[in-house]
DNA sequence: CGTCGTGTTGAACCTAGTCAATTTCCGTGG
DNA sequence: CCACGGAAATTGACTAGGTTCAACACGACG
């Protein structure tokens, strides 16, 4: 089979087999694709779009602003990720989604996902799908910020994002390229930016990870996982028939 | 108009409105419903359930355990709230679902439900759109979490669930039966028993609640909300085309 | 009347946040 | 090739918010 080159026919078989005629109706449906720099918006809470949008390239992350400035990622979006199902019909949004890196995003009218969605059960139930994994893991990160210390809660985060990368073949050996910041990670983390450095110098020194310049090394993936209690089944890494 | 009775029409009516024909098919559904005692598990991590499940009187709980016997609660039910679509398209639970008082849940087959959301597609946005509520107080629960002290996450969390709770008229004025410990309430908000202890007096000193014997009592609802920074868009509660 | 669960309090401890300074890295222009 | 400036990473010292441990009070229940 000849890899598939639309972004989001790669992004619903992840979860189950396409009918070429499903395939083809996701090949019908007009994509725009737009470039965008590292910390546009691309979605602003209290928007009502009226297009949804996949992410083809890069990071993207959901944000929700505090009164003081604080702010806080509720999510953090790899390639072939939608980044915005919830506004085809929650009709608001709820939090903004901003370019987490410069990154490449398709736009779909709402009206024509609407119509696929009318017209393909299959594909409805795989779209609901998508959402139903992005909330897995915001339990995950509900149960890590709740209950994990700083240290367990990074390893967590490490081994969350590797394995979503590598499910989608966006790994280096057991090396990713992340470019976060300490600042933006300490956003993700819930945690100030000093305490995001010491932090993960503690699981460089346990000999965990590297992490420089923008690549993030896993140097023994079963003692992170461990010791972050990480159990990669709530990511539904694999084709079933939904 | 008559109050409606069956619950899965009144879960689905706050978000939008039904036609006769949607009426009939839901009230065909074979609901069978089931008395729980708190604590009980409605569903493990690990199961493939054969059947969803929507909750009619009481609250429910999704749970995660840690390896060292932590506890985190990821959301709270209330009648009205489906517990468990996650598996009609998950297939695996990547979490526990508990009784977190006494109630009463009802169980609809996989096979009803599916039946019902491939011949009817305005109902099946509408169960959609009951997971990314949920989704949304999920990542709201992720801000709290992360970027709010002890004081603003609770005053946080119970104009939340008194919000949910009056959007289904289960308030008594400002009051609201919600009768969890402190342990369970540390389980919600990622903290220990102490610090809820002391966390719920500050709230009292501030006059800002009364919480005696399983009923708390909103004495400033503004003032409390303004402190938590709640705004509850994200609850959806309207009736909207969906 | 004893026990258990829950709420409450005090004190010691510790994880993580804050503030401020310093260093490293990197891109730009000369 | 080097000097400069700004952003990011790092460090130290101090503080604060939250946890832990232990004790005690109270009421429900057998």
């Amino acid at each position: 089979m000849a890899e598939e080159v639309n972004p989001l026919i790669r992004a619903l078989e992840q979860y189950d087999v396409l009918s070429d005629e499903e395939r083809d109706a996701l090949r019908a449906l007009p994509l725009r694709t737009r470039l965008l720099q590292k910390n546009e918006e691309i979605i602003r809470e209290g928007d009502r779009p009226t297009h949804s949008c996949l992410l083809v390239a890069g990071f993207a992350a959901r944000t929700q602003n505090l009164e003081d400035g604080k702010r806080q990622i509720t999510n953090l979006h790899a390639p072939g990720d939608f980044v915005d199902l919830h506004s085809l019909l929650l009709k608001r949004m709820d939090h903004n989604v901003i370019a987490f890196s410069d990154c490449e995003v398709a736009f779909i009218p709402h009206g024509a996902l609407r119509e696929l969605i009318d017209r393909h059960n299959h594909l409805s139930r795989l779209l609901w799908v998508t959402t139903l994994v992005d909330a897995a893991i915001d339990r995950a990160w509900i149960t890590c910020l709740g209950r994990r210390p700083a240290i367990d809660h990074l390893a967590h985060f490490i081994c969350e994002l590797f394995t979503r990368l590598k499910g989608r073949g966006l790994n280096d050996g057991n090396s990713i390229l992340f470019g976060a910041t300490q600042v933006e990670l300490g956003d993700i983390l819930g945690m100030s930016t000093v305490h995001v450095n010491r932090t993960i110098q503690d699981l460089r020194k346990l000999g965990l990870i590297d992490w420089e310049a923008g690549r993030v090394t896993i140097r023994d993936f079963d003692r992170l996982a461990d010791r972050a209690g990480f159990d990669p089944a709530y990511l539904n890494q694999w084709v079933e028939p939904r």
